[in-house]
RNA sequence: AUGAUAGUAACUCAAUCGGUAGAGUAGUGGUUUGUGGUACCAUUAGUUAAGAGUUCAAGUCUCUUCUAUCACCCCA
């Protein structure tokens, strides 16, 4: 049998590519206005980074990570997320030296995790990502959302929602986390197994569990919001009302945990509810990581950011059925009458292109018909026809596709002729 | 990791009880000796995901593997 592609691993193909070219420079466009700046770290990170950074307790650390040596006996992951080393480039290369400015960065590029697969959910993916650090204004919260909102926006899709939460700070997480703890401890031998190893682990994901969400207890539990300190709440009630001031639309979810342990503060979600839509609704998520920085060996800096799922994105627009732009056709495509035309199509062909016109022609000695039906195919503007009769008087026939007409131009002329006519399109 | 469903031409899908693998689209050639898109005609295209088994006979039944989809889990 030949060999397949690796398993949640797949290609784009070159009639699709333009789909994430289209959303790539949308993304590069709004990053720009908000002023970050591309980076582009390793695919691949010593894994002590993961444990440390993402958090050992985490599915994507404990079951998902992709983990090699290498010929040295280096453990080697490749990345599952992209704050991670983002955080470790900081550190690295001491970004935090210029004191009172945010360091605003963004990325693009794939991440691996080795999960069950699922339609939205492969093991190799792509995310664009956000980062904000060196900054714990709420406003800096507000931004990055809203960064992500626009792009929602900008993609035209309708059919989303922004889950938002707070976590807290170090001090309020851990009275809270007590607090589920003494809860669920009573009852917890009538909870699920994963249930039960989270309640020591992390005892805010067994909020999440589907298994045992109907439980009279879960309803019962202990929220977040009454073990905020007052710094906190704080924080979050202007979070809120910056969200507020630029009119974005949020839903407050109190159940909304992410399974990162970095998260502190601030949390949200993007989610698509589109009908037909896989069950991966999740488009983006984020939220703050105060420590993380720190946990990493640097000094101690706030952080926020966000993640988005391409691959997502391109099957809410699909659902949503949002065309995305194809900028498929050439300028010029080249028709030669015979063989003894070929030599001059050829050069031609160079010659156009040496003066930015994008051109084609055919490769097999096609019939002329074949050949004017390639150009269709190609979306071509212009068909230029080289004949033996108008060789003999130095000229070629310049045809217009759309309005249907041809033009006997000399040949010197030709590129100009086309450049005339390409303008004004 | 577990459970369920599926995989047939480049694409979308047919094939009755186990009985000759078939259509539409796309491609190629022609109708039109050197001019396209629509139309008409012709034509290419498949080891039925891979492998094994039962049977006179397997796309169809059984088993294994691979892949996808759904559930579960989780998240982007």
């Amino acid at each position: 049998m030949p060999i397949q592609s690796a398993k949640g691993a797949y290609d784009i193909l070159p009639n699709e590519t333009y789909k994430w070219q289209y959303i790539e420079s949308i993304i590069r466009e709004i990053c720009e206005l908000y002023n970050y700046k591309e980076i582009r770290t390793p695919i691949f990170e010593n894994t002590d980074l993961f444990v440390r950074g993402v958090g050992e307790s985490t599915d994507i650390v404990s079951k998902e990570m992709y983990t090699f040596l290498d010929k040295s006996e280096r453990s080697i992951t490749l990345r599952p997320e992209g704050t991670a080393g983002v955080c470790r480039a900081y550190v690295e290369h001491k970004l935090y030296s210029e004191l009172n400015y945010l360091t605003k960065v963004y990325y693009l590029g794939s991440m691996f995790r080795y999960e069950k697969m699922q339609k939205g959910r492969q093991r190799q993916f792509t995310q664009f990502g956000v980062e904000a650090l060196g900054g714990e204004d709420p406003s800096i919260d507000a931004e990055v959302i809203s960064l992500a909102v626009n792009l929602i926006k900008k993609l035209g899709l309708k059919e989303v929602k922004v889950a938002i939460n707070t976590l807290g700070d170090k001090e309020s997480r851990l009275k809270y986390r007590e607090a589920l703890i003494n809860h669920f401890k009573p009852e917890i031998d009538t909870f699920c197994g994963d249930c039960q190893r989270r309640l020591e682990l992390n005892p805010l994901r067994v909020l999440d569990c589907k298994v045992d969400h109907d439980k009279p207890s879960m309803a019962k539990a202990p929220k977040m919001v009454d073990y905020l300190n007052d710094y906190s709440k704080n924080f979050f009630e202007k979070v809120l009302k910056h969200l507020d001031y630029l009119g974005i639309e949020y839903v407050l979810d109190h159940n909304l945990v992410r399974g990162l342990d970095y998260y502190n503060h601030t949390v949200f979600e993007v989610m698509s509810k589109v009908e037909g839509f896989g069950a991966q609704t999740t488009l983006c998520g984020g939220g703050r990581y105060n420590g993380l920085v720190e946990e990493l060996e640097g000094p101690n800096t706030p952080g926020i950011g966000f993640a988005f799922g391409l691959e997502r994105l391109i099957l809410s627009l699909e659902a949503e059925n949002i065309a995305i732009p194809d900028q498929n056709f050439v300028d010029v495509y080249i028709v030669s009458m015979s063989e003894k035309t070929n030599e001059i199509a050829f050069k031609l062909q160079e010659e156009l292109r040496q003066n930015y016109i994008k051109c084609d022609k055919d490769y097999f000695n096609r019939k002329v018909k074949a050949q004017f039906k390639s150009a269709d195919r190609y979306n071509a503007r212009f068909t230029v026809v080289v004949g033996e009769e108008e060789l003999e008087n130095q000229k070629m026939i310049i045809k217009d596709m759309i309005a249907q007409t041809q033009e006997v131009v000399e040949i010197n002329n030709i590129v100009l002729e086309l450049k005339k006519r390409l303008e004004v399109k």
